[in-house]
DNA sequence: ATGACTGGTAACACCAGA
């Protein structure tokens, strides 16, 4: 089974995009950050089309994420727990009936929090205290658990073209890096590091020519509970898609799993 | 390389992204 992330930054702007990727690459599990839209303007049907089931949970203009699945949906949960005064739409979870039992995808749009100097930034840190307080949770089921997205968060210096340019920036700088190390000392594992020790990049920003240049960062995850850690074979990073028409400042990473 | 783009909303510019 093939699960991906991908941030698609405006579904509306990116929908012969995604139906070009989805119709060659026929992922399993898509997770989609950066829908900009409410759920009554997600192309559903167009996606449906494709044969996915289609869950969103979207808000006006910003954030929004949303999971395509060629598998039935067994349960859906909406919102990270412990906040509820946040209204940003931001984490749609998934559960899904494979052989020998169940998986769960969870597919996060992690706060930028940049300019540091503003409420941004607080909050990014929050959310990821909140987030990594659900993983606990979700690690004490002992399933196969994946939790991807966009994590607006550098891991390594090996993950950014020029890491002394971001250090200082809330995407690359202590306190985030600590709660990212928290949900890997956890037993979070980063997908694409159990498969390869090479730079790799999913980001690169529109301006000052950051594609042409390869001046990327890596920043859109997967991470696994040890029971889908065991069942990882390979990480693709579909960076082609960078170089489409209209693309996303993102590209797809998909992992492969045996179930 | 010091480079400066894009979508959404609304209104003919601003905010947000990273």
């Amino acid at each position: 089974m093939r699960i991906a992330t991908w941030n698609i930054n405006g579904i509306k702007a990116r929908l012969e995009l995604l139906v070009r990727w989805l119709e060659e690459e026929k992922p399993d599990i898509v997770g989609l950050q950066e829908i900009k839209t409410v759920d009554e303007g997600f192309p559903r049907a167009e996606i449906e089309a494709l044969g996915y089931n289609v869950e969103t949970h979207g808000q006006k203009s910003w954030n929004g994420v949303a999971l395509l699945s060629k598998l039935p949906f067994d349960e859906v949960h909406r919102r990270l727990p412990g906040r509820d005064e946040d209204e940003q739409a931001r984490l749609i979870e998934g559960v899904f009936s494979v052989e020998g039992g169940v998986i769960r995808v969870c597919n996060i749009y992690l706060p930028n929090g940049n300019p540091v100097d503003t409420e941004k930034f607080p909050y990014k840190l929050e959310w990821m205290d909140r987030l990594n307080r659900f993983v606990q949770d979700r690690l004490a089921l002992e399933e196969p658990f994946i939790l991807m997205g966009d994590f607006n968060l550098i891991p390594a210096p090996i993950d950014a073209h020029d890491p002394a340019a971001w250090w200082g920036d809330a995407l690359y700088r202590p306190e985030s890096l600590e709660k990212f190390r928290i949900l890997r000392n956890m037993g979070m594992t980063d997908a694409l590091r159990a498969i390869s020790a090479e730079e790799a990049y999913t980001f690169w920003d529109f301006q000052a020519g950051a594609w042409r240049r390869n001046a990327g960062i890596r920043i859109d995850h997967l991470m696994l509970s040890p029971q889908a850690a065991d069942r990882l074979d390979d990480v693709v990073i579909h960076k082609d898609v960078r170089g489409w028409d209209k693309p996303s400042d993102h590209v797809p990473v998909e992992g492969a799993f045996s179930f």
